[in-house]
DNA sequence: GGAGGGTTTAGAAACCCTCCCCTACCCAAC
DNA sequence: GTTGGGTAGGGGAGGGTTTCTAAACCCTCC
């Protein structure tokens, strides 16, 4: 493989004007320039992206944490796996993948920093006191977090959330103006961030709309469909039983629809996150959708700020996600 | 950032000493050994990646494209990613992620291995006659390829497939064994290399098994539910319909069993690639799973032996599918 | 004719690591 | 006392790039 030596030499000029002909920098006239890019095309020369990094100690690249063990099912992640590409990509820089099982913890993050193999990360699966908020703000690294750490320390770095509470509200919302008054709710259980938030999405909506009782019309459910199935079944054979429930995920939200169909009632449902089964099922699922893409723009946009030692004008975003509305919660 | 050179003055050494405990070379002493790698530990020293790839020029990184373009739901390729991230940590290199929509062709794939960024890549969505193969093959950069191009470079480059054709056996075998004798097929347009396998499996199995007319019972849908429902509509109002379908994927299958809600009809059905769709459908869906988990580690060891210029002994691998059975295709 | 200014270009250091080639030393054998 | 062989460790080049500093060159103008 060609170096810039060999292209300098070539093309009869130094090494430092090649260099500043590929990085447009220097002044180099417009024949000397014409005339090292021909030697670059006819000698198929791309720069060592290994030297480059030695000499400015950067690796313009962004690590990311996938991990698939915690939900094996979460086409969520995919898209935005996607989205965040594109953009790293059309700045110039790549994405390293990493694995990161819950039990590992910081050991990935400290390894890429340190060997420099990456510039900084973006951060998703956040959680409680998440741990990786406080290394990496006091290592300086640069970061962007899609969700918060619900601890003080989200005012001080950058972070993408989105108002899970607005998204089961606009569910709840949706369905008292589809008519109906007694309204369920079938969330995890208490204690997770999120499922938290979407419950008094919920509840508060309920409340306000004067709905008789919400409370009695809440279950709990792990994240499957059999245990929505169960939960709506408990719901739907109360002596007054709901007429519609709003779900705090897809997968539990299918269970429902199943019970639906085995029982032949009307119920009508909501999920959460508008995974492909939400367009799959039958009938097909009203469901809350983040705005995935959205969600990476901001994030990419706030790393690269944060790689390029400008100031981050708005860290903090938290965006409104959007209820896309299906057969399943009309009449 | 501490230095090698940094390391080798606070203990006392040379900077080759410090390299050879690093690397496990050369002649130390023990009582020299320890005491370098207690001021490393004191320092908190990781050597450079870049320096080390500079020197011998290799990036220790696997690239692989991630291509959310073509499907956009995709779990099979989601864990594939999985497998293939834990392997490469396994041998301390890392994967790198880009994106390769269909119409960029080669030009990821140049630069990345120009600007000396990865080693070597896994492919996957191959297709007929792929330019991968190719370019790859010719420009000597090692590979390892999930699928076939099938054509005659095939034989030269290593690659892993599932065998498609055997799955649709099986699931066809596994519904004659059920008792059903009019089975159908419902298939993706013919010219998909996959597709036209899978086709062929069912085929093949339907006419050894003596079953009247298979090839009045097949179908062409595009790869939607909608399409599945439509094809599931055609053949089962035919006037001696199938009672059993054969689908080329989950999702068309999930159409069919659409079908068999609102129609009331007992149609077993089967679908493909064991999707979380087939386990969260109702009644939940009997599919062909691959063995991604296989794949990804056949292609793995087959990529990282071309990098230590060591010989594949096997190179091309065809693994059988398996048929997991669920309600939807029992009596 | 030479000083001075602006435009181009050259030389060389620095980034950090690995590894080839030496040296220094010790001990045993002649 | 010299040689030989084995072990422990050091010196320094080289890998490809960027960029600082300095020099060369060409004009213009006095």
């Amino acid at each position: 493989m060609p170096s810039i030596k060999e292209v300098a030499r070539a093309a009869g000029v130094s090494v430092t004007t090649v260099s500043f002909v590929l990085n447009n920098k220097g002044n180099i006239s417009d024949e000397t320039r014409q005339r090292v890019l021909n030697v670059i095309a006819d000698l198929d020369y791309t720069p060592s992206a290994h030297a480059r990094n030695l000499r400015d100690n950067q690796a313009r690249v962004v690590g990311y944490a996938w991990d698939k063990t915690r939900d094996r099912f979460n086409p969520v992640l995919d898209n935005f796996l996607y989205e965040m590409l594109r953009l790293c990509e059309q700045s110039g820089r790549n994405l390293l993948l990493f694995s990161n099982d819950a039990e590992i913890g910081l050991d990935p993050y400290r390894t890429l920093i340190d060997s420099r193999r990456v510039d900084g990360f973006i951060l998703s699966h956040t959680r409680q006191n998440d741990p990786r908020f406080e290394y990496l703000y006091n290592a300086n690294i640069p970061f962007a977090a899609f969700g918060r750490s619900n601890s003080p320390i989200d005012e001080l770095v950058a972070w993408v959330d989105v108002d899970g509470s607005a998204g089961t509200a606009a569910a709840t919302h949706h369905l008292i103006q589809q008519g109906h008054e007694k309204i369920g709710f079938i969330g995890w259980p208490i204690g997770s961030v999120s499922g938290d938030r979407r419950y008094f999405g919920y509840m508060q909506t309920a409340e306000r709309a004067g709905l008789p009782q919400p409370d009695k019309y809440v279950m709990r459910a792990t994240n499957d469909s059999a245990s929505g199935y169960h939960a709506a079944q408990h719901l739907l054979t109360l002596p007054t039983p709901p007429t519609a429930i709003v779900c705090v995920s897809d997968v539990i939200a299918l269970g429902v629809l199943r019970y639906r169909i085995e029982s032949s009632c009307q119920v009508a449902v909501t999920g959460f996150d508008d995974t492909p089964i939400a367009e799959f099922s039958y009938p097909a699922l009203t469901s809350v959708r983040q705005p995935i893409a959205a969600v990476a723009e901001l994030l990419v946009e706030m790393l690269f700020l944060q790689l390029d030692e400008r100031d981050i004008l708005t860290p903090h975003h938290l965006l409104k996600p959007e209820l896309v509305v299906r057969a399943s919660s009309l009449k």
